[in-house]
RNA sequence: GCGAGGGUGGUGUAGCUUGGUCUAGCAUUUAUGGUUGUGGCCCGUAAGACCCGGGUUCAAAUCCCGGCCCCCGCCCCA
């Protein structure tokens, strides 16, 4: 045998008994997300370099993961990182699409990084969008739609994370910290969880900030308790602030939507990418933490204006298919075995194969999934064959059967079998 | 880009410390047999592996070096 040949690095196969599974979980997500009105969309898998390394697109780190390549007319491209960048193109293409534009998109996205827990270069991400509203009901409803599929998606308990960059923003500054490095800031601030105070602040010395202004900052940011009060004190922080107004506004809409307990504000986070210009999402699989986030998002209201078109505000959220998939595996629901077929046709000797054969046809053109023998095999083989696969039902046609129109119906659960005719097979089966 | 751990049939593993008894064991898997129109259990047969390259040695799955891959953490992120 010549060596073995993989998968790239970060990519993987999905058998047939993961795909069965990772397609009922897609066929869920679109049913939400249409639930609420989202339409689907549709974009290339490469898109132009020209876009996905624009400044502001996904911010230095994204753009050294992208996959860059030139096709044969040296054009420069590269595979899409997100779908919010491409969607972002199309509505720039598209000035005249009616507003609100709610589209949803399930694909793939790629991104050169290390894999580990969760982290796969190529890589599903089920996405919903608003475009064209600059109003807290958009984060609402997008939100509403995200929560609602990982609710059906059965995942288990998990909760979202939300903030507004605007807030730390605007806490940054009144400390008097230098507001065009606040994203280092924010970055550092993150790692609170990971690394401790102490350590924040360590790295903020380092980048060469005021120590005393930034732990007043880091104090002012560590607010902790309900929603309520966490609104309650910013609104004393930071009064008339037009992030914290809505934020208490999406609050108050979540509550309508029976999702705000679901939704814990947090102005610690301001992870993501570059492009996100307000409220910021992050997902929590409780007991899942080493996935980080299966589902992000946040406001982007600069993103369609620099691609070009006019200045569109837009707000979405994406859920991590693969690390969804990944609780999945873990919570054991991938089936042992791959299986559409409903029933099995066994033919007792070579020469009733054809008369199997035709029932076969006849049940598929009535929406039963049916299987024959193809490897000649003899009537235990395919017996065996049935029971090794989970098939429930069986149909044995031999010459008495051929002569008659019928076949035995054989149920293996139950190991109870009966002649019934060809005709009324379907209204058995269903 | 940086750091830790690991790589034995399709899958899970034994062996590696203390080189030879390993022409690599076990389980599972796949194929097939246990005759005549009936599966699940059982029994038999077959297929299938020491990541790659170099070194040490009389002798390497086992020790050493390099590479590749996997995996975990950092960074970043779905």
């Amino acid at each position: 045998m010549s060596e073995k040949i993989l998968p790239p690095r970060g990519t993987r196969d999905y058998a047939p008994e993961e795909m069965i599974l990772k397609n009922r979980m897609f066929d869920i997500i679109r049913k939400v997300y249409e639930s609420f009105g989202f339409v689907p969309l549709e974009t290339p898998a490469f898109e132009s370099w020209e876009l996905l390394g624009a400044k502001g697109s996904g911010g230095e780190e994204i753009k050294n993961e992208i996959y860059y390549f030139k096709d044969k007319s040296g054009r420069e491209l590269g595979l899409r990182f997100d779908l919010t960048a491409p969607l972002s193109r199309f509505v720039a293409n598209n000035p005249n699409l009616v507003k609100p534009f709610k589209r949803y998109q399930i694909g793939r996205a790629w991104r050169y990084d290390r894999p580990q827990a969760g982290r796969f270069r190529e890589f599903y991400q089920a996405d919903v969008d608003i475009v064209g509203s600059s109003e807290p009901e958009a984060e609402a409803e997008v939100l509403a739609a995200g929560i609602t599929a990982l609710q059906e998606l059965k995942i288990g308990e998990f909760y979202i994370k939300v903030n507004d960059r605007r807030i730390l923003d605007a806490l940054a500054v009144k400390q008097g910290l230098p507001e065009e490095r606040i994203i280092e800031i924010f970055r550092s601030v993150d790692k609170l969880e990971k690394i401790g105070e102490e350590g924040v602040m360590q790295e903020l010395k380092e980048k060469g900030f005021d120590l005393k202004k930034a732990k007043k900052f880091l104090n002012e940011t560590n607010i902790s308790g309900t929603n309520d009060k966490i609104l309650a004190k910013l609104k004393k922080e930071l009064p008339k602030n037009d992030a914290v107004t809505k934020l208490e506004k999406l609050i108050f809409l979540l509550e309508k939507y029976k999702v705000a307990d679901k939704v814990k504000l947090d102005i610690k986070i301001a992870r993501g990418l570059d492009y996100y210009t307000g409220p910021v999402f992050e997902t929590i699989a409780v007991g899942n933490e080493d996935l980080g986030s299966i589902a992000s998002g946040g406001r982007f209201d600069k993103l369609i204006g620099l691609y070009g078109g006019t200045d569109t505000p837009a707000t979405g959220f994406s859920l991590g298919a693969d690390r969804i998939f990944e609780i999945y595996k873990r919570q054991g629901k991938v089936p042992k075995r791959a299986n559409s077929t409903e029933l099995i046709i066994v033919n007792v000797t070579e020469e009733t194969l054809d008369y199997a054969i035709e029932v076969s046809q006849k049940l598929r053109r009535q929406g039963i999934n049916a299987e024959t023998n193809l490897l000649k095999r003899n009537m235990k083989k395919q017996l065996d064959y049935a029971n090794s696969k989970g098939i429930k039902y069986v149909a044995i046609v031999g010459e008495n059967e051929k002569a008659k129109g019928t076949v035995t119906l054989k149920n293996m659960e139950k190991n109870e079998q009966k002649e019934v005719k060809v005709d009324d097979l379907t209204s058995i089966l269903t």
